[in-house]
RNA sequence: GCCCCCAUCGUCUAGUGGCCUAGGACACCACCCUUUCAAGGUGGCGGCACGGGUUCGAAUCCCGUUGGGGGUGCCA
């Protein structure tokens, strides 16, 4: 048996001492001189004719040498086989993908372009979904997921699809569906994109549910119970606290009021083939005859989730890893209802510091809210990529047109990922800074009061742009520049003011200002009489310049000092040195 | 309880049996630059959870333990 993954697959030949010589210099495949058995230093080299392009010797005993290959698609797995027939009598080839190890899911990483493509029946251009269920705000691991299946279709020539699960409805159809397009949007998954479908309302769907629920029941793979939850308590506490069990499995129930519709899960054990994982084996003897409908007849998510991608011609399911346990009560429906399986992909979820999973309710999990506060979306998008996911190398900072040619499943890692405000910061900082100062400003606009003059903004704008980690800090970095008096910080008053030489520097400042033309009044100007007026004080610079900060804006900290001042003009610093200079006296 | 997944610096990660004395980024520390604070530059601190195997050789493969996560609904 040979499966071929992708472009690129590796896998394991077994083939007896008898039919090969140990220790010889001839490539089993090839017939050339490469490898010797066991000679591991060996492994790489000149792609060869029939698309080997490395081949290792793993590990050997007197009976048996297994290699491992890479090889190339255009002569395909197939091709190799029979090459190996026509060399020999007895080839045992098989693929790694047997078990969801690590380590099985890592030999199949090489085939980036399509994972699993060639064991799938989908030949058409993949379809991929993101499915939020609306709660009122955009949740930051849901936009790490939507990225995800956007890269994907993206690359892959396919679709994404936007449908909403709203089976429990309760608010307005239209809010959610504004406030989850708005929000994908500012990710830069337009809905006006070519790959972009939807969205679909899962509520649409309803009577396709039914009709397959309705589907299973008279095939015989779902059934109708009249137990209720109570009950089943009950009787699941009276028989040593299992679950459900099947009570009314064989009860030859028909449909009624009170009665739900469940699934009839087989024996045996059901295979998850998971794009992120490798092969996921469940034993179905551990899944319960889940309900599909409910007594009052509305269809459960299971169901409506898997009739909704049939019904879109979903190709690839890309989520979060919570629902890898629903997969297979997935599969098995789809499998009942004679659908194909589309390809799985569970992706790592988000966790907080305490490594849980990113709640509403403890966490700062509000797409919108991050984008409140002034995060780039470029900045947000390109450190969301990096959450359990790298291209393979060192770079992190990477624009989306890149990330959208290199991402792949095969590089998404398995554990869950902390979502660190402080390197989103960083991320942040990195974006802002990029910016030339012309966007600058046009990007931190909606965070300044409407009443600033934008034109006096613009002109201290480059040098408080390297200074910020978001947009929203703008505003109170350069706030004295626009208000009538500086808003006093105490601590730093009280630390400038009370050095010896601060009255008589503020006074020698005072007086050299004042001499200045006004036209004249740069931050040249001002650093050089503030230079020659310190003189006779033996400060440094930055000792020297701390009564005028803080008499000026308030703070011993903020934006370049006489880039200020010049913003501020003559007038008003002189006014500002007075007045601090006359408290100073009190 | 049962099932599934996972395990490299504090955090995000590189790592596909020898290129590993384990690389990068964030954070932290120091120094340089300097007009405060940033930014920038240089350097530093810091990790393969543990125990067994397999192998000439293991962060890497196998088994176990421990730890973490997810699921186990008439939620999605």
């Amino acid at each position: 048996m040979l499966g071929v993954v992708g472009q690129l697959a590796h896998f394991d030949v077994e083939f007896t001492t008898d039919e090969i010589v140990l220790g010889s210099d001839t490539d089993p495949f090839t017939g050339r001189h490469r490898h010797c058995a066991g000679d591991g230093a060996s492994h790489s080299g000149e792609p060869h004719d029939v698309g080997i392009h490395a081949a290792r010797s793993k590990t050997q005993d007197d009976r048996h040498v297994r290699y491992e290959a890479i090889v190339d698609a255009e002569h395909g797995g197939a091709g190799l086989a029979a090459r190996h027939r026509s060399v020999t009598a007895v080839w045992l080839v098989e693929t790694h993908v047997a078990k969801s190890t690590r380590g099985d899911r890592r030999r199949v990483r090489g085939g980036r372009d399509s994972v699993a493509s060639m064991d799938t029946p989908h030949d058409e251009a993949p379809r991929f979904r993101f499915a939020p269920s609306p709660t009122g705000f955009f949740h930051v691991g849901g936009a790490r997921t939507a990225l995800f299946n956007w890269a994907l279709a993206r690359r892959r020539g396919g679709r994404f699809v936007l449908r909403i699960e709203d089976t429990d409805a309760e608010r307005n159809r239209d809010e959610w569906i504004d406030g989850i397009i708005d929000a994908l949007a500012w990710l830069g998954i337009s809905a006006d994109d070519p790959t972009f479908e939807g969205p679909y309302m899962q509520s649409d769907n309803r009577q396709a549910h039914i009709d397959a629920a309705t589907r299973l029941y008279e095939s015989g793979h779902a059934y109708y119970c009249d137990l209720t939850p109570d009950q089943i308590a009950e009787r699941a506490a009276a028989d040593g606290g299992a679950g459900y069990g099947g009570w009314s499995r064989d009860a030859g129930l028909g449909p009624g009021p009170d009665r739900v519709l469940r699934f009839r899960v087989p024996d045996g054990t059901t295979v998850v083939s998971d794009g992120v994982r490798g092969e996921v084996e469940f034993d179905n003897g551990v899944i319960e005859d889940f309900v599909l409908v409910r007594s009052d007849g509305s269809p459960v998510f299971n169901l409506a989730n898997v009739v909704d991608d049939h019904l879109m011609g979903i190709t690839d399911v890309v989520r979060a890893e919570e629902h890898l346990s629903n997969t297979p009560k997935q599969q098995m429906l789809v499998t009942a209802l004679g659908w194909a399986v589309p390809r799985w992909g569970h992706v790592p979820v988000l966790v907080n510091e305490q490594r849980k999973k990113l709640s509403k309710r403890r966490d700062r999990v509000a797409l919108e809210q991050y984008r409140d506060e002034g995060y780039l979306a470029d900045a947000m998008v390109n450190y969301l990529m990096t959450l359990g996911w790298s291209a393979g190398d060192d770079v992190e900072i990477r624009p989306w047109a890149e990330i959208e040619q290199l991402f792949d499943l095969g590089g998404v890692n398995l554990s869950p990922a902390f979502f660190d405000v402080r390197k989103l910061g960083a991320f942040n900082g990195e974006y802002i800074r990029a910016l030339d100062t012309v966007a600058f400003i046009d990007a931190v606009d909606p965070w300044l009061p409407t009443q600033w003059d934008r034109m006096r903004f613009s002109r201290i704008a480059e040098h408080i742009q390297p200074r910020l980690t978001t947009l929203s800090e703008a505003a109170g970095v350069v706030d004295f520049l626009f208000s009538d008096e500086p808003v006093r910080d105490a601590p730093s008053w009280d630390k400038v003011m009370s050095a010896d030489y601060a009255a008589g520097l503020l006074d020698a400042v005072i007086e050299a200002y004042a001499t200045i033309d006004p036209a004249g009044f740069d931050a040249a100007t001002t650093k050089a009489e503030l230079e020659r007026v310190m003189e006779p004080f033996s400060l440094k610079l930055g000792k020297a310049q701390a009564p005028v900060r803080v008499a000026v804006t308030g703070r011993t900290v903020g934006p370049p000092l006489f880039e200020s001042l010049e913003v501020l003009g003559s007038e008003e610093t002189l006014r500002r040195l007075r007045a601090a200079r006359t408290d100073l006296v009190s």
